[in-house]
DNA sequence: CTGAAAGCGCTTACAG
DNA sequence: CTGAAAGCGCTTACAG
């Protein structure tokens, strides 16, 4: 395999030129860089990785931390990881994976041995080992995911509350006056992430703030459960008009099913909004409005965040990325008289 | 941050013999060894991956290609790139993610630049341009699932056809004359990998050398389908009383909906298998049994045919797991007269 | 059992 | 606009 001294000596030149043409950082002569060029094809030359983390002062690869924890929805989980790949690439970087069961050990491994660049932090739970670990490693990193304490931490995440408001406004904007919003599992709330939490302050918040009613619920899982919460739930007085569901997609379908059993119709009896889904509801019967969690959004601002460490300018800080609105019909006004 | 003259400078040895000492790769004195030992703690080192990798002949990374195709199941996908990733690091091995987008200029990049030591391959379809690449690249590789030309090529997958035998045999072991298979959707067939219809020939083959009535039929997804696709498929004369189920999961639950529709308990009378599945069958309703597919096996058999390849010892080949029967109840004997 | 030294393939001041 | 040379941090023959 050709080395930077095999095209030195093809196109005439000396070492240094070679490599300054091809990383551009200094002007080269036309014709130089032609025969340059020309020795590179031919040779079909590559620079080896190894020589250039040596003497260069990047390795060019960021570590991903991802687990995969039991309450993890994979195919979320896999948007996530195969969005930080593509944005790193972006950047001319390349992904080391590290599991689960080598969290901490991998983490310290991979950046004391100067293997890596910096971490990308995926899944960040409220107490997350690895986010104090990052924090002593002093090691550039970006989290996707806010844990309790981001004292000295760059973090990354959707804007939860702003997204639960973006859903109150909508549906109050359309004339609804009572709310719901059915949540996750209790389960959920007690431990894991601390999102959940976010949203459901958000929805209370603005709802408040906008000085209409609003009921919180945490939903099971089971269709059964998710009939029987509904119900609970349609039958206060005064009725909600307008729901929102921060669940799983298998939530999301149970409720427009018990709700279609109910006799009901979205949305000219009831107006529904999914919470932050990380699949699509367009394909739903009916298609739901949504504020999707777009795993790009976030791990593209992680990666941006993590490369700029590395020139050196980054404060640690919680950056929230604003949500958008899809619209697919499942809002309207309320009925007259409701 | 330590490097290694500053363990040599503490310990009061040369560099070769810190290294040999860190390596084991000759004998080092009792005294010399403590002293090295202390220093790398006191000195919290950790050898420089850069140095490492241009120094010696391995680079201790595998790049791992694993395309995310419309058609994927995201949580036996995941699980298969967790399999490798924590196969690898049995090895000492980092895994370094290759997505969709970049799949054969990523594999050339990071092979010519001899950023990793060893590819892995995840996903194969048939007629894959990532086998392709492998062979011309010359570099040692290993694939999961078996493409159509797999001259030169170093494949793993589990034995599709052998686990449809299993089923057969423990159907018919158990005294059934009349079999089904349910399988995918028609396009499965079709185009992508070959494995569905290893598993439909390893049936119906097995059936004829058990000198058993064999069925096949394919299933589109949704559950209204699979209701007719039942319907028919029991509706035969002999109605077949041992079914295996070779599709999604949602499939299987619908079947076994259907078959509780009709009014029929399985084992008692229908006896059901669950063909290759991803996913646990052990929570069904009733419980199923399975010949799964472990991510593990597979995965870890080819980071070692990878690992085995460096050493310079790996005929091309294709290698099948072999497959294993879990019991879960689904299988009794035909009702007498039927 | 241990050390001095070459060399892996680059990048980047330094010099012209 | 270009080159000679030092140096990144290791591994590994070679030598004793």
């Amino acid at each position: 395999m050709a080395n930077i001294h095999d095209v030195a000596r093809v196109a005439g030149v000396s070492i240094s030129t070679v490599s300054y043409a091809l990383s551009g950082k200094r002007p080269i002569g036309e014709k130089t860089r032609r025969r340059i060029d020309e020795a590179v094809r031919e040779l079909d030359y590559m620079p080896n990785a190894a020589g250039r983390m040596l003497a260069g002062t990047r390795t060019r690869i960021f570590a991903l931390t991802a687990p995969l924890r039991s309450d993890t929805y994979a195919p979320a989980h896999m948007a996530f990881v195969l969005a930080v790949a593509t944005a790193a690439r972006k950047y001319d970087y390349d992904v080391l994976l590290l599991t689960e069961d080598e969290a901490t050990d991998g983490l310290h491994r991979v950046s004391s041995s100067r293997l890596v660049d910096g971490i990308i932090v995926l899944d960040v739970s409220l107490h997350d080992e690895r986010a104090d670990l990052v924090r002593s490693l002093g090691v550039p990193a970006a989290l996707i995911g806010v844990p309790a304490d981001t004292e000295g931490l760059v973090c990354v995440d959707l804007d939860f509350e702003a997204a639960a408001g973006l859903a109150v406004d909508r549906l109050v904007d359309a004339g609804h006056r009572s709310l719901a919003l059915l949540g996750h599992p209790p389960m959920v709330y007690e431990r894991g992430s601390n999102f959940p939490m976010r949203f459901r302050d958000g929805f209370l918040r603005r709802a408040a703030d906008r000085g209409v009613r609003a009921s919180f619920s945490m939903v099971e899982k089971d269709a059964p459960h998710v009939r029987t919460a509904l119900a609970g739930v349609l039958d206060a007085d005064p009725a909600p008009t307008g729901v929102v569901v921060h669940a799983d997609e298998g939530v999301h379908k149970a409720v427009l099913e018990a709700i279609a059993a109910r006799g009901l119709s979205v949305p000219d009896d009831l107006s529904v909004i999914a919470g932050v889904p990380t699949f699509d509801t367009s394909g739903f019967t009916p298609p739901l409005d949504a504020i999707p969690l777009i795993p790009a959004d976030s791990c593209t601002r992680a990666v941006e965040l993590a490369v700029q460490q590395l020139d050196g300018t980054v404060e640690p800080r919680v950056e929230l990325v604003a949500p958008k609105y899809r619209d697919h019909g499942s809002v309207a006004a309320p009925r007259p008289g409701s």
